[in-house]
DNA sequence: ATAATTTGACCGGG
DNA sequence: CCCGGTCAAATTAT
């Protein structure tokens, strides 16, 4: 176990002496999302190792539980994002074996988008939602929007996530992640074509990085694709539907999924490649939620962790 | 035709 | 009954 230990360890110092590095030359989103994903990975082995015997439950579903993830490493140290990271309180929860509560983990996130000069980012998390709901909080000026793994009934991932235009600040977005991916398509891949050194390319993930799920539009111009936004969207749709259209392609998503998730990167406007679309560039709709009524900001709640989860990427 | 969104109805806790 | 969350039918985008 010490080994093991020593081994991650030594990747994790490794991986963030790369970053540093990487951080100083000129942005690149690709590389700053690899890195990311890079440390994630390690922060979880790690954590994973370290509470191997801390008890109590098993967690067979849910394995990953915000507990610490972050720990030592905040990656983000791009210009702006902030998360507040809380120290888990609530972890004391449970006394009481009630059954409601529903430990699924959940963690906040901001990010701000900069809508000025063309670019916007993507924030884009690498998964893709569909968006199943949108209400009016009582307090906000912005509603809030409901969105769900796209393959929820295909492969059972409950992901959840929401994303609230902030008060205050309306190029600032919080993203609140509840629950943990558990697509990984057919892990297939490592075994399955292991030497095969095709590109599976499926329509939208391919690149393994994150890619590009959707695109919508913000506030006024903003470039194509996705970011949750203020508009933002995602359905939902029947069983039916999804399953079929699972099953037609048996392969399923990408198996290149994972991305990292959720943390930072966040947009700025750099450069990226964008490989497709453009459609749609300005925003309309977004404002059209504007309503202001009563209206105090009253920042809420924060507790939260930050983090991505992600899940694991196998690569080949 | 199929997939994704939009939206008001519906639900359950407080 | 209020409110956050989810469902699902209608609508729109691909």
């Amino acid at each position: 176990m010490d080994t093991i230990i020593n081994e991650l360890t030594q990747g994790m110092e490794l991986a963030m002496q790369l970053k540093s590095i990487l951080s100083s030359e000129s942005y690149s989103e690709t590389k700053h999302v690899l890195i990311q994903q890079i440390i994630s990975s390690y922060d979880r082995a790690m954590s994973l190792v370290n509470r191997v015997d801390s008890g109590g439950q098993t967690l067979l579903l849910a394995p990953p539980m915000p507990g610490q993830p972050e720990s030592s490493v905040s990656v983000d140290e791009s210009p702006r994002s902030q998360d507040v990271s809380q120290p888990f309180d609530d972890q004391q929860e449970d006394k009481v074996a009630s059954k409601k509560r529903k430990a699924m983990p959940t963690w906040r996130h901001q990010i701000r988008i900069s809508t000025e000069n063309g670019l916007e980012g993507n924030t884009d998390d690498g998964y893709s939602w569909r968006k199943y709901g949108q209400k009016d909080i009582l307090g906000s000026k912005f509603p809030r929007s409901y969105y769900r793994c796209t393959y929820r009934y295909v492969h059972h991932c409950m992901a959840r996530k929401q994303v609230q235009r902030t008060n205050e600040d309306p190029t600032v977005f919080e993203i609140t992640y509840k629950g943990q991916h558990t697509c990984n398509p057919t892990a297939t891949p490592p075994v399955a074509l292991p030497q095969s050194p095709e590109k599976p390319e499926t329509k939208q993930n391919n690149h393994q990085l994150p890619l590009p799920p959707k695109s919508e539009e913000m506030l006024r111009v903003s470039p194509s694709f996705s970011f949750p936004s203020p508009i933002e969207n995602y359905q939902q749709s029947h069983f039916l539907n999804e399953t079929d259209y699972g099953a037609l392609e048996g392969y399923s998503p990408s198996f290149i999924s994972p991305a990292a998730s959720g943390t930072n990167y966040f947009i700025e406007g750099g450069s990226y490649f964008q490989q497709h679309d453009e459609s749609n560039l300005l925003g309309i709709t977004a404002t059209s939620s504007m309503n202001s009524p009563l209206g105090f900001p009253a920042d809420p709640q924060d507790l939260s962790q930050s983090f991505p989860f992600n899940n694991s990427g196998y690569f080949i």
